[in-house]
DNA sequence: ATATTGAATATTGGATCCAATTTGGATTAT
DNA sequence: ATAATCCAAATTGGATCCAATATTCAATAT
């Protein structure tokens, strides 16, 4: 007789578990710039050695959202108003193409989804949410797409600018400016517009790189 | 008395000795694509025990230069076709742009430099070497730029699709071809015209793009 | 002969212990 | 009192050992 296998591999490694919640406490803005990172403390947290959380460390370093000193320690990494800007002129070259490629792939399914994401963000209410609501709006489209390197790319960029859109978003209209934009270019996936849909994208970002830096010291 | 202190740091960790050993071994194709890598065998290679190769290569996954598998070891990564023309798109996406930020802050020291290993591109004669002078003349005329995300970026991109780059070199007209792309190149910066240097690159990504594809089984 | 079971081996993931370095405070000299 | 010095605590980097899992291959049943 044979049996239908199941995936039991749910538990995953002490390590990627310890990187996922260290990653999640570091974009949420829990942990603070700067704030040290000790081993044995997380180590403590999480019921396990300073091994796995060595690892899950050198992987957030590699991924740029931490820093780390030899025999010092590490440090949740912060950006300089230049370096917010860097990344957001990232976000402007990279999140446009993965758009436009995503247009043509994206289902009715998949648009149903992303509207509800965008009702979702609009009528939002806890401040708290507005990150991840945004976020889930945008993934939700540039899942369409098969460019798994920009989307890559895209990922980590978004990753360490995390709290500055947070920031951004609880500003005076911030919220309601990306709603607006969000739905424009909701319209113009569902219309099938990839050339648009890229544009009010790059726009979109744009525009949140621009009112962000009026309100960041020298930019 | 006070002494000065010296920078005694030339020691740099087991785990990023390990790290770039590696990395260097996988983007010249020393190990192969899906060649496993036993932590005991690279320990023992270097000397240390299999604490900081495990670090070393949970940093390369988070590069995507290798893949791993829970209880089964990590293997060096390869690209498919379709994969390895992504990452040639996004190259050309991200590369222009560098140049066109570089061309205004590159200093006549610079460009000498540039002009040199442009010339030592065009006259070597080894093989092995193509590789490097190739990435060498490329980052030098990247590094006077201040887009240092971009440039990690860059420098990630191109060291996932090396080998690739070399089996385009030593294709027929591919240094050839090469040569006089980064004369041009190298021209339209000492010019100090930006778009054209910029433009030139895309090109010369995408040319080689095209005449790689050619020789790759379904692209 | 082939498929299945099961034990021995190989390999990875993690815990504990030790070494190297930094940091902070007590001590001492001026 | 202040600055330099030195020692103890804290912290990280690495080595060794143990646990969990996978793989291989011989033994056995069909």
């Amino acid at each position: 007789m044979k049996l239908k296998t199941m995936d039991i591999s749910a538990t995953a490694s002490a390590s990627s578990i310890v990187f996922d919640a260290l990653r999640k406490a570091i974009i949420e803005g829990q942990l603070e710039e700067g704030e040290p990172l000790r081993q044995d403390e997380i180590a403590r947290l999480f019921n396990t050695s300073r091994i796995p959380v060595r690892e899950a460390i050198s992987r957030l370093e590699e991924q740029g959202l931490v820093k780390t000193q030899r025999y010092k320690g590490a440090v949740v990494a912060g950006l300089s108003p230049k370096e917010t800007a860097e990344i957001f002129d990232l976000r402007a070259l990279v999140e446009p193409e993965i758009i436009r490629n995503a247009v043509p792939l994206m289902s009715s399914e998949l648009l149903a989804e992303a509207r509800e994401k965008c009702a979702a963000f609009s009528s939002a209410t806890d401040p708290m949410t507005y990150g991840d609501l945004n976020r889930d709006f945008h993934e939700t489209l540039y899942s369409a797409s098969d460019l798994k390197f920009f989307q890559e790319i895209a990922d980590n960029a978004i990753d360490r600018v995390e709290r500055q859109i947070r920031a951004q978003l609880v500003m005076s209209n911030g919220m309601e400016r990306a709603g607006r934009e969000h739905f424009a270019i909701l319209e113009a996936c569902e219309k099938g517009d990839a050339d648009l849909a890229s544009r009010l994208t790059r726009e979109h970002i744009q525009g949140a790189k621009a009112s962000l830096l009026k309100h960041l010291p020298g930019a």
